[in-house]
DNA sequence: AAGGGTAACAACCGCCGGACT
DNA sequence: GAGTCCGGCGGTTGTTACCCT
């Protein structure tokens, strides 16, 4: 009888993210399964997956909806359903996860209550969205990778500028160095840091880079509609 | 200050469908 | 055609932070 290697579960650490941005960066997406064991990550290759999808890759957006993206939620909920995948797809930038909760935990109860007072008294209601206010503080938080030198840096900033890389939650403000920091904590994981997990040595033996390159390019040819623009901008610069 | 209730969200689980052998 | 593997999906649970009494 094979043992199953000890798998871990419940939060991600800071470790684990920059093992897994760190390997599918270099390596790209080839099977979830295996990748787990490659990465050095004692994780499910649904765990690692899951993790990626809703929360490393580098194009998504979480916290504060838009005014608009409420509604749009709304009126997809009512046209499509429970399909949480299907309106990520009109949703650029967010997950199923994000909108399934957000729906969850506040759109349903408000559209309960609209449904409620329009049929007794029409009353506008007022959105609970709040403004994103956090914007300029991402902007802040480009500017460190803007003022740097390092080729590629000003790449990075640009793209993480256009497609909001970093999350706008409220938690995000840079009005105070604790928040800043832990923005930083949370959801920075450096240049710096990726290329130094890359220099290590290969933490498998007989690892056949070529081979998982290879395969890696194939699965880009085969699944590309599921592939963020992005991924060029992760990829090429460490190959 | 402490405890209970609630909201928000990260993560897990089970199921399903497609691809492959 | 049957069996297996893998990835994706939706429902659900667990955890944490916050608010109120």
């Amino acid at each position: 009888m094979v043992r199953q290697p000890y798998l871990k579960k419940g939060s991600w650490s800071r470790d684990e993210d920059q093992k897994l941005i760190a390997y599918i960066t270099r390596y790209g997406i080839w099977n979830w399964n295996e990748m787990p064991r490659f990465a050095g990550l004692q994780r499910s290759g649904k765990s690692c997956r899951l993790r990626w999808v809703n929360y490393l890759r580098p194009n998504i957006r979480r916290g504060n909806f838009s005014r608009e993206e409420e509604e749009t939620i709304i009126h997809l909920q009512k046209t499509l359903g429970n399909r949480w995948s299907a309106m990520a797809a009109r949703l650029p930038q967010r997950t199923d996860n994000d909108i399934k909760n957000y729906w969850n935990s506040r759109l349903k109860k408000r559209v309960i209550v609209e449904n409620n007072n329009s049929a007794s008294s029409p009353t506008e209601t007022k959105s609970s969205v709040e403004e994103n206010s956090s914007d300029a503080d991402s902007s802040m938080m480009l500017g460190i990778f803007l003022d740097s030198d390092t080729p590629g840096m000003h790449d990075f900033a640009e793209i993480a500028a256009d497609t909001t890389f970093f999350p706008s939650g409220s938690n995000l403000s840079v009005a105070d160095d604790d928040h800043y920091s832990m923005a930083m904590d949370n959801y920075l994981v450096s240049y710096w840091e990726i290329q130094s997990f890359l220099e290590q040595p290969q933490m498998i033996e007989g690892l056949d880079c070529e081979a998982i390159s290879q395969n890696s390019q194939q699965w880009h040819s085969h699944h590309q509609q599921y592939y963020d623009p992005l991924h060029d901008f992760w990829v090429n610069p460490l190959i």
